[in-house]
DNA sequence: CTACGATCTACAGTCACTGTAGGAGCAAGC
DNA sequence: GCTTGCTCCTACAGTGACTGTAGATCGTAG
């Protein structure tokens, strides 16, 4: 069906990438062609989907790896996985008022700067005082 | 003033880290005791703190550094500032918004999770449909 | 003066990729 | 049939930003 290229492409991940996460056991070994070049269909696909998703939002390997097992066999201890993602929620809520704090900091940074006087930049402090 | 491990319980920073920020020229080559130990005082504990902040809130090393260096002569180019902040503007909003996508999905997988049944687990499901 | 913790240098290891070298598969055009 | 050119292959080195470890030295409290 796919070839890793049109996988690479339909999911926004390298080549390279891709073979990465086979190496490390992330995803299945690709079934090959006769001529050695791997092959992917649907469920790879959205597998590979879910590990971008969850890698862009910041979800370990491990975790990752935690959840597809999980999802393998979805008889078992769901509160596996309510744990993982309680886990996660609180970072994700703090990384969100960071963000936030930053958000306005910058914004009113570029506004001052684009004002023009040289003296009015406040970049660097409107960064320096962020929150920890 | 201060010694290297005082400075790093202060900051939050491993100690290895700030000899790592003193080798990469992050943070300036600290002034050494007789013995030959570090010692820092308020403006490097500052700059460490800015530093830290900038790298969790999604600064790289190298815009640290122009953020440091532009810093170091304010009476330069305001615009560069800007164009830094401006740069990190969109991308911290993008990081907001699937964030705040990502905590609305964790808390109804918690919700339903808590609530019992392994059917209802929702975990796998609620990160995959994220938007990119 | 000795024991202990903090510091020193130097370097190897980690995580999650990313890039490169050198070779092979394979469809299209001549 | 042969060549061109693209995609793919393996294998491995390099990156960014640390983190950990080994072995030696400093400095102070008992």
């Amino acid at each position: 069906m796919l070839m890793i290229g049109d996988l690479a492409r339909r999911t926004g991940t390298k080549v390279n990438t891709i073979r990465f996460y086979e190496e490390i056991g992330l995803m299945p070994k690709a079934v090959r062609t006769s001529g050695g070049r791997r092959i992917y269909g649907e469920p790879q696909a959205r597998q590979l989907g879910f590990i971008r998703h969850a890698r862009e939002l910041g979800f370990s390997v491990e975790e990752i790896r935690s959840l597809i097992a999980l999802s393998a066999n979805p008889d078992q201890d769901c509160n596996e996985a309510g744990a993982i993602a309680r886990r996660h929620l609180a970072s994700v809520e703090d990384r969100i008022t960071r963000l936030v704090a930053l958000r306005d900091a910058l914004s009113a940074a570029t506004r001052s700067c684009d004002g023009g006087r040289i003296s009015d930049c406040r970049v660097m402090e409107a960064i320096t005082i962020m929150p920890a």
